[in-house]
DNA sequence: GCGTAATCTAGAACGAGTTTCAATATTGGC
DNA sequence: GCCAATATTGAAACTCGTTCTAGATTACGC
C-alpha cells in the first residue's frame, strides 16, 4: 500500500512507523479533547502513545508542529464528512455559509480540541509554514468545493483572495468564540457577512473581482 | 474623550509606579523590535527596565499580557498619527483601504515588533480577554473613523460585523505575511477584497446588511 | 514622626518544552 | 544470515515562563 496520506514528500514511513505516527496523533487528539492546548504535554503524549520523548520529537519537531498536524488530520476527516452530505440546490454563497456553520457545529462538540488546534495554528511561526500551508490548502479546497459544484474551473487570483478572506474570518471568529469574546450568533453573523463577497451567480470569468486583473 | 491612558479602572498608580510601567513597556518594545516574540524574555525585560522579576509579574501577569499591553500602547500612537493625516475626499471604502495599508507600511518598518505583538494577540486565551478587548476596541474605533468622516452615527450590528470581518482579515493576513506565507501584494489584495463589504455610499440606516434581523 | 500595610527586591525553585547522549533495537543491503 | 546505517529508548540536562520566600523599602493614615 503506497497510498500513504503523508502529505509532503518526506521519507516513506514503514508500517511500524506509520503506526507510531498514528498512535501519537491519536494520543494528542485525546489529550487535547480533554483539556485543550495546555493539557497536551509532550511527555504525556509520548507516554500515552508508548514512544520515547526523543522519538516524538523526531516525528514532530515541536508541540506546535504536532498540533498543526493533528488539525490537518482532523480536517481530512471533516472534509470527508462534508463531501458525503452535499448541499446542492442552494446558491453558492449559501452553500459556503452552510458548510462553515456545519463545521462550526462540529467544533462546538469538541471545544477543547478545537482550542488546542486553533491556538497552535495561530501561534505557528515560520518554522511551521509548510504544515500550516497544508492546513491552508485543505481549507481552501473545502471552501472552493462549496462555492463551485463542478470543480473543473481553476480559481483566479480574485477568487483566491475571497477564499483567503473567508478563511481568515473563519479562523479569527472561531478563536474569538473560544475565548469567550464572541457569541455563537456573532460568529454566524460574521460568516454570513463575509460570504457576501461571493458573487450571487456562478458567472464564469473573473467573478468577484473588480480589482486589477494582473497575471 | 478619555484623558487617562490606563484603560481599565485598576488601582490609580503613583508616579513612580507609572514610571515603572512605562519603563517596562519601553523595554518590551525594544526587545521585541530587535528579536521578536522569542527575544522578549521576562528576565531580560525585568533587568532592562530595572525592576525585579516579581514586580514585572505584578504589573503584567504574563508575557502575553505584557505584549498585548504593548500592542495597545503602540496602537494608541498609531491612531494619533493616522488622525493627524486624514484622507478626506475619498469614498469610505478607499479610506479604509488607505488607512490599513498605511498601518501596514508602518508595521513593515518594525517586523519583529509586529510579530511579537501579533503572536501574543493571537495566542491569548480567556485570561487575557479584557486586554484583548481593549485592543479590539481601539482597532474598531480606527476603522470606524475611516469609514465615517463624522463620528456622530452609532454603528449598528451589521456594520459592526463588517468591521469585525475587516479586523479579522487584517490580523490574519498580517500574520501570514510575517510568517512568509503571503506576499505584500497578497495582503494588499486581501484588504481591498474585504473592503468591498463596505457600502459604496455612506447611506444611513442599516447599511451593509441584508442578513436577517433576528433577536 | 510612627507603625503598619502594601510594594519592591533578590534569588531560589518549579514546570513544561526542547535538546542531548549513550546504549540498544530495527532495518535494509549484500 | 551479517553488517552498517538508521531509528528508538531512557534519562539527564537546559531554557525560559512562572511562582514562591524572606527580607528591604515605600506609602500613608494618624
Amino acid at each position: 500500500m503506497m497510498t500513504t496520506y503523508t502529505k509532503g514528500a518526506g521519507a516513506p514511513l514503514t508500517e511500524r512507523q506509520e503506526a507510531r505516527r498514528r498512535r501519537i496523533l491519536r494520543a494528542t487528539t485525546r489529550l487535547a479533547a480533554q483539556g485543550g492546548y495546555d493539557a497536551v504535554q509532550m511527555r504525556e503524549v509520548a507516554e500515552m502513545s508508548e514512544v520515547a520523548l526523543g522519538t516524538l520529537y523526531r516525528y514532530f519537531p515541536s508541540k506546535v508542529h504536532l498540533l498543526v498536524a493533528t488539525m490537518y488530520d482532523q480536517l481530512e476527516q471533516l472534509g470527508g464528512q462534508l463531501r458525503r452530505k452535499p448541499n446542492k440546490g442552494l446558491p453558492p454563497r449559501d452553500r459556503v455559509v452552510d458548510t462553515l456553520l456545519r463545521a462550526f457545529r462540529g467544533m462546538q462538540r469538541e471545544p477543547h480540541l478545537t482550542e488546542a488546534m486553533m491556538r497552535a495554528l495561530q501561534f505557528a511561526d515560520r518554522s511551521v509554514s509548510a504544515e500550516v500551508d497544508g492546513v491552508s490548502r485543505i481549507t481552501t479546497q473545502m471552501i472552493y468545493e462549496a462555492i463551485h459544484e463542478d470543480l473543473t474551473v481553476e480559481p483566479g487570483p480574485a477568487e483566491l483572495a475571497v477564499i483567503r478572506v473567508i478563511t481568515h474570518t473563519w479562523h479569527s471568529s472561531l478563536i474569538s468564540w473560544l475565548n469567550g469574546r464572541a457569541s455563537i450568533a456573532q460568529v454566524r453573523l460574521d460568516i454570513e457577512t463575509v460570504a457576501r463577497l461571493i458573487p450571487e451567480e456562478p458567472g464564469s470569468a473573473d467573478e468577484a473581482g473588480e480589482t486589477q486583473h494582473s497575471a
